[in-house]
DNA sequence: GAATTTATTTCAGCATACCGAAATATTCAG
DNA sequence: CTGAATATTTCGGTATGCTGAAATAAATTC
């Protein structure tokens, strides 16, 4: 079994090895954490307006826009009038965004699945279900550590 | 098996959720990602000189300087003159820093044990493999993310 | 169709945190 | 004991990026 010492330290590791990467691929990109984080939410929830990134990720309105500058300028997103309703200004990832993305993530795609191939298909389920509720549990560590700190 | 697809966004979702959880802990400490670099450096390698952290995290020794006097403020690690050599300054995580950070990953230790608990010990034995091979993969592409940044 | 609401942008002000260089303190070499 | 080297701090300048408020534009309500 793994001890709890054990599994704290290859836990903590593997967190550390995860925030080193996504901080490189920042640098890599020129682009901060909020900005990848921002991102992520683009490609992951679609075309979002201004506003709606805006409450995603708890900047204020005026903070989006100098944020969506930068990334519209580093050339990883795109603005478009919304033809439904023009006040709103929906943004997309750019080909060159998610190229850049495929530049930086196929490597480790790659290497994973190379990795994972490896295991059977009994074994691949066990470590599916394990970084799915590993998951559950991040997640929901987060939100009881934001409840904390907002109560204060 | 997992196919490509799948493990692709699982590892994305682990990515992104293991990244939020680091961004909550920075809001509840209150310290910046560098200052949590900084703290997770001293605590695993031990008591270090303001120099050598400086290495250690790329900042230079007046950036260290002012990132060791907010950690402190904070009461989150404390210097101390080395008696061997009087002009270091060693850096050690106080007491409290220790503390708090027990209390912001007790909760996530808590429920990670108890959610590995319950597969068998062959199965504990795959998922701590598959932890280590990708922590491995992860620092390997780490590196050659940076390697390629600093080639421009 | 005038008034109100909603969406985004612009802008001034502010806080943070970095770098580079000079200052200070201590150690080491000869 | 003097001069050079090393470790940290201090400080001025700078860049970044956020907030809050005002401005602008479009849609909705009555």
């Amino acid at each position: 079994m793994i001890s709890v010492t054990q599994g704290d330290s290859l836990g903590r590791e593997l967190s550390t090895a995860v925030v080193a990467f996504h901080e490189a691929v920042g640098a890599y990109l020129g682009v901060s954490a909020v900005d990848q984080r921002a991102l992520g939410v683009i490609g992951a929830r679609g075309p979002l307006s201004a506003g709606a990134l805006a409450k995603e990720i708890g900047l204020t309105p005026g903070a989006v826009t100098g944020m969506v500058d930068r990334l519209e300028r580093a050339g990883l997103v795109e603005r478009a009038p919304d033809p439904a309703d023009r006040r709103r200004v929906v943004i997309t990832v750019a080909a060159k965004g998610r190229g850049a993305f495929g530049e930086v993530f196929g490597g480790l795609s790659t290497a994973m699945n190379a990795m994972v191939g490896r295991y059977s298909v009994a074994e691949q389920q066990v470590i599916a279900d394990w970084v799915t509720r590993t998951i559950d549990i991040l997640r929901e560590q987060t939100r009881e550590l934001s409840r904390r700190t907002s109560k204060r």
